[in-house]
RNA sequence: GGGCGAAUAGCUCAGCUGGUUCAGAGCGCCUGCCUUACACGCAGGAUGUCGGGGGUUCGAAUCCCUCUUCGCCCACCA
């Protein structure tokens, strides 16, 4: 703790062992900080899939919550942050079958309990390795309530719900097209088909009347699934075919007689107005069957090849040969009427983006309408806040048209379906169980359970309190439930946040929280979604390794704003994290030299103690940074509050960088070496607005933060900075005058600075520099920090005079004072003259502009009075500063 | 087909309730500096028809309309 910094930061160097540190104090535990104090504060974690390691999303987001509850937990709040995994039901197991493909085997080889213990395998590995790289992003979770989605006390809860859903009649089994993914070979949800317009044709197919009258042609996307039509449908009031209804038609390749039907679903203006009906495969169709007691014929297999419903030569066929051959023999048999590019939304697996076959089962569903209902009430009632607002929007109107949930699926990973067949033919009962079944309850005879998993979404929709060890009444439970703030991404709305709410008001008769800050997605700089397929991603332990995870939080954060997407260049990582190395490394050596020049711990700012810093020991740069500080208090307060991040990241960069780094300690760097005057109050100031911006920061950087604010003199062994109380405002920063006045000072400084590099000024040789002007307000703020005006433009000599010479560097600051830095022969009259010409054309533009304005009565009188006053003000300060800039014009015998 | 968002410096973006942070920041670029915290730095500098067009207003990057270009979400016209 006492050794010297390093010059440059190595964030490698400190971060692994400050985060152990952090979880031996038990630091992101509610139970063990602050016991009892403060109102808790609860963020769930979207559980990250246990497929893979983590993606940059996975940084963003985490990134996010971990600023959030590092923040409420500095104010007081009691903390909790609960970490998870989600087995990924699909995910997972498509990516251990592929494991096993590499070695020539499917999961079939192995048999479901095998295949099963592999997939354990391979998730306790990336389970493992995802909290790993949770902790080296630094995120403060509670690791002790970390939980699995299989686990057994949610599992239970799995079960629970369930049967409970079952029990009140939410939960059936029905036969219904469902979206099938042939690849997976399982049902999908309708949120899990993804919509995705592909540039298709729509074939005309030319169907015979039976008695040899004529046709009927129909339209499709799918000309492969005539081979399981059953009718045809037009419209009861369509002219062209009221006459046709009833009648057969010869369905062609498979010779099968189907009936003309009337059904009011069609639409008689969409291509010939008649459409084949396959019950089996279209849900519109399927419906219209049902409707007319159609057969259904299932013409595919799970893999999506013709089965044996249809004619031999068509057996076995993949979908899309069968497309072809069946276009084929209808052209040959002169029954295509025509093709058309057609442009349509088809299903995709989200998992593996095969599209998706509509396909007639047996499948388990939730109604979701009941639900629904309050879900979309806590939006109306303001219960619920969206942040953006507009994804409020995108919430309720997908509760307004909500369909019944899918959730069984036909996997081996997940949780099993707890419903029990009989086998005995008598009695067949079906029976939903909390425990498992030996036995059928009804007739004692053998039962065998439902193959299916559920959903993985059916486990991830109750963390909120199943993370809490619900059905049970826990003390977690009662203290954490309801929590605060969901943070999340706009891509998992349906899927997940929705269907929290929904869950928790309807099991736990509240929502399971008030605010859903949702973020933007990660892309890559041609606004791509970051993916492994495209190879666009960024490694988030990748940065860490080589800019600390500090600078990953910061480039993160400071990149994103409320509602729109953070861009990232996986090409260039010196572009996107560089600026959050450098601040870090910016940080450190202000850490480095302050500290250096604390020997001791500082005399007190404020409060009541002897020592305690008096407001007349302040110079006028004490007062400013206190004010400045201030000021980055409250803005930095306001915007984490408001989950503008970024907003809070740039307040703090600039108070620290510019305010602090550049004007403070620069200035105040002759008070701080070796014994001087007024030296204590300096490393008073000093210490206490670095140490405000260090807790300000720490959300964002929290290892940086951490390291620096422990090496101040006298802290406590144990003290951690993520504990220790937030900022609040100094109502004794006295703003007004001092911004205003030291605003003065640096101006001036940098107009000397001007001159200088506009005239090549060796850095090292120093100039006088005179200043008149304004009166003697602005004489004594000068004065006041005449050192610092000395140091900082590096002048031999500050003068306030009227100078006798004109020969040299002119400028004139916005409130009229004006500076002159004699150069004697190293100044180029012509280039002066014309310096100041175009300064004085500026002014002069400016002048002109803004007596127009003032002369308009409508502004005068229709603008309100604050605002032309000040628009006056403006116009007085631009015609002195030219006044002063033409006679020193003149003065120059400038032409 | 419906809805939403975005377009500002070479790049990534701020700019929230029209007028003092109004044309900004970071990165990149140019010039000069290894000034005893930091070259991952310091000081100075260049760069914009605020996507096009129209309108409202005393006043528009900001509000309205329209067009263009990107992006996203939703949708059972086969």
């Amino acid at each position: 703790m006492t050794e010297p910094l390093a010059p440059q930061y190595n964030p490698a160097a400190i971060e692994s062992d400050l985060y152990r540190w952090w979880t031996e104090q038990g630091l992101f535990s509610p139970d063990s900080h602050a016991p009892g104090s403060g109102e808790p504060y609860v963020i769930q974690m979207p559980p990250p899939n246990v497929t893979a390691v983590l993606h940059m999303g996975h940084g963003l987001n985490n990134t996010v919550q971990d600023v959030l509850i590092r923040f409420e937990r500095m104010r007081g709040r009691r903390a909790l942050w609960v970490p998870g995994t989600d087995h990924a039901g699909i995910a997972t197991q498509n990516v251990v079958e592929r494991l096993l493909a590499e070695q020539g085997l499917t999961r079939f080889d192995l048999g479901r309990e095998a295949f099963v213990e592999r997939v354990w395998q391979h998730v306790r590995e990336t389970g493992a390795a995802i909290l790993e790289q949770l902790k080296a992003i630094g995120c403060s979770a509670d690791w002790s309530r970390t939980y699995f989605t299989l686990d057994e006390g949610l599992s239970r809860a799995v079960r629970e719900v369930f049967v409970r859903l079952y029990e009140q009649g939410l939960v059936y089994r029905g036969h219904y097209i469902i979206n099938w993914c042939p690849r997976c070979l399982t049902a999908l949800s309708n949120e899990e088909a993804e919509k995705e317009e592909v540039d298709g044709r729509i074939w005309h197919l030319r169907y015979p009347l039976a008695d040899g009258s004529g046709s009927v042609t129909v339209a499709t996307t799918r000309p492969e699934t005539m081979l399981g039509d059953t009718a045809v449908a037009v419209h009861p009031e369509d002219e062209r075919y009221r006459g046709m209804i009833g009648q057969q038609l010869r369905l062609p390749l498979v010779e099968r007689l189907i009936p003309i039907v009337a059904d009011e679903a069609v639409d008689p203006t969409f291509g010939s107005g008649a459409v084949k009906v396959t019950p089996a495969h279209d849900p519109a169709d399927f419906e219209i069957g049902r409707r007319h007691g159609l057969p259904s014929i299932d013409i595919m297999t799970p893999e999506a090849r013709i089965s044996l419903a249809a004619p031999d030569r068509f057996q076995s066929l993949d979908r899309y040969e069968a497309r072809r051959r069946v276009l084929a023999e209808l052209e040959a048999a002169g029954l295509l009427d025509r093709v058309e590019d057609h442009r349509h939304a088809v299903g995709h697996c989200y998992r593996c983006g095969t599209v998706v076959e509509p396909r007639l089962s047996d499948q388990w569903f939730v109604r979701m309408e009941p639900m629904a209902r309050p879900a979309l009430a806590a939006y109306r009632d303001g219960t619920l806040r969206f942040v953006p607002e507009r994804r409020g929007e995108d919430y309720s109107g997908w509760l307004e048209g909500i369909r019944d949930w899918c959730i069984s699926r036909q996997l081996w990973w997940g949780h099993r379906i707890p419903v029990w067949y009989c086998e005995e033919p008598s009695c067949a009962r079906t029976s939903v169980s909390r425990t498992d079944l030996e036995v059928c309850p009804g007739c004692g005879g053998a039962v065998r359970q439902d193959d299916d998993v559920l959903d993985t979404w059916f486990s991830s929709w109750l963390v909120p309190f199943s993370s809490l060890g619900w059905p049970d009444r826990t003390r977690d439970l009662t203290s954490f439930y309801p929590g605060h703030t969901m943070v999340s991404s706009p891509d998992i709305i349906f899927f997940w946040v929705a269907r929290m709410i929904m869950s928790g008001l309807h099991f736990m008769g509240e929502v399971p929280y008030r605010d859903i800050y949702l973020h933007g997605v990660v892309r890559d700089t041609q606004h791509r979604k970051m993916s492994k397929s495209l190879g666009n991603g960024i490694d988030p332990l990748e940065v860490v390794e080589r800019y600390g995870a500090d600078a990953l939080r910061y480039s993160l954060v400071a990149g994103m704003s409320v509602g729109t997407d953070v861009i990232l260049d996986p090409d260039d990582l010196e572009a996107s994290f560089s600026a959050g190395r450098n601040f870090a490394n910016k940080l450190w050596n202000a850490g480095r030299f302050i500290l250096s020049n604390l020997p001791a711990p500082p005399r007190p700012l404020a409060g009541r103690q002897q020592d305690a810093v008096r407001r007349d020991e302040l110079t006028l740069a004490d007062r400013w940074i206190i004010a400045r500080c201030d000021a980055t208090v409250r803005a930095a307060t306001d915007a984490y509050e408001r989950f503008r991040l970024n907003e809070a990241a740039g307040a703090i960069y600039h108070f620290i960088w510019s305010d602090l780094a550049d004007w403070y300690i620069e200035q105040v760097k002759p008070r701080l070496y070796g014994d001087v005057p007024g030296g204590d109050v300096a490393r008073a100031v000093v210490a206490q607005t670095f140490d405000v911006a260090l807790r300000l920061l720490h959300p964002i950087m929290p290892f940086i933060t951490e390291a620096l604010w422990r090496r101040f003199p006298g802290r406590a062994e144990t003290a951690s900075i993520s504990i220790a109380p937030w900022p609040t405002p100094d109502p004794r920063a006295e703003a007004p005058d001092s911004l205003r006045d030291f605003g003065l000072v640096q101006e001036l400084v940098s107009a000397i600075r001007v001159i200088r590099a506009e005239y090549g000024v060796q850095p090292g040789q120093a100039v006088r520099a005179v200043v008149s002007g304004d009166g003697p307000a602005s004489v004594a703020a000068l004065e006041q920090e005449r050192p610092t005006i000395l140091r900082l433009a590096k002048l031999s000599e500050l003068s306030f005079d009227e100078s006798p010479e004109r020969v040299g560097g002119h400028a004139v600051l916005s409130n009229g004072t004006s500076v002159f830095v004699p150069l004697g022969d190293a100044i180029d009259l012509g280039r002066e003259c014309g310096r100041l010409g175009s300064e004085v054309d500026r002014l002069i533009r400016l002048v002109e502009s803004q007596e127009k304005k003032l002369g308009n009565q409508q502004f005068v009188s229709r603008a309100p009075s604050d605002v032309v006053e000040r628009e006056r003000q403006k116009l007085t300060t631009w015609k002195e500063q030219c006044e002063v800039l033409v006679k020193k014009r003149e003065l120059l015998g400038c032409s």
